[in-house]
DNA sequence: GTATATACTTGTATCATACAATTAAATTCC
DNA sequence: GGAATTTAATTGTATGATACAAGTATATAC
């Protein structure tokens, strides 16, 4: 790839994640780290903090601490195995659904405002290139 | 703009936010939260803390801490402001512009390998919407 | 049935950060 | 010109997200 391209993405990426962490800073009824969690179990179903990890790319340590949190809280509830007595799933509840919703709806309304005067055309394009750039990381 | 396109941005972003961090950990010459800080005063010269933190989304007492860190390793030079006695200006040094471009260029390399079967095009367009989106966020 | 592997939790450490308190210098206002 | 206020920076303290290492309990393999 052009080399110019490569160095706008290298540099405006570190730039975004320094913006991503100050701006989502407010928005804190949910643990901003807990979102990811709750997402993946609400859109893939139940699973273990073993397999969460891989999907999050987190340490199992820290996604046993992430769950044990949103426990305490409600928005999961822990359901041992039957096949395993070492083992448990995961599943998110309807106040875990609420919690997500309403945190996804905030940072919507924060987006849509940010990127009241991009086009469609603009936002479609930049969606997906951002989804393949995840894949692509995601995959290595 | 386009729901669809907004809620796939709202889910990238905090992936990738996720992403970036589990990818720049193992290239820790430098500490990543300086990468930012050296650039600033690469690219627009020197300058004290409250300028620093300002341009960086991040509070005085951060910067300070990272100036601090910085100048212990030799990157920068704390230079009292002569109309001034209670601020300083940093200035990157020799060994600080080599560190970053050593940095800089470990994640190019990176950056390159993984982006390896992108298009030109895509490349482009990319940085650009990147680009783009962080002015977005730093103007408000 | 002992040894090993596995799923998860807990202990400990680190890093980046913010906010509050502090210090020291400059500015303002009688 | 000196007291009150503002400003630039540092330092104290706390927190959140993370990783790695050690521990616990259960399952599997030989």
């Amino acid at each position: 790839m052009n080399m110019h391209a490569l160095e706008t993405i290298e540099l405006e990426m570190a730039v975004l994640a320094r913006l991503v962490k100050s701006m989502t800073s407010d928005l804190r009824n949910l643990d901003k780290s807990a979102y990811l969690l709750l997402h993946q179990l609400s859109s893939e179903g139940s699973s273990g903090v073993k397999i969460l990890a891989n999907k999050l790319h987190l340490d199992i340590s820290t996604v046993s601490r992430q769950t044990a949190s949103m426990e305490q809280k409600g928005y999961v509830c822990k359901v041992p195995d039957p096949k395993d007595g070492r083992s448990y799933f995961y599943q998110i509840t309807d106040l875990g659904l609420k919690e997500l919703s309403q945190y996804k709806q905030a940072r919507l309304d924060k987006l849509e405002e940010l990127l009241n005067d991009w086009s469609d055309e603009e936002g479609q394009n930049f969606g997906q290139l951002l989804k393949k750039f995840n894949q692509t990381l995601m995959d290595k």
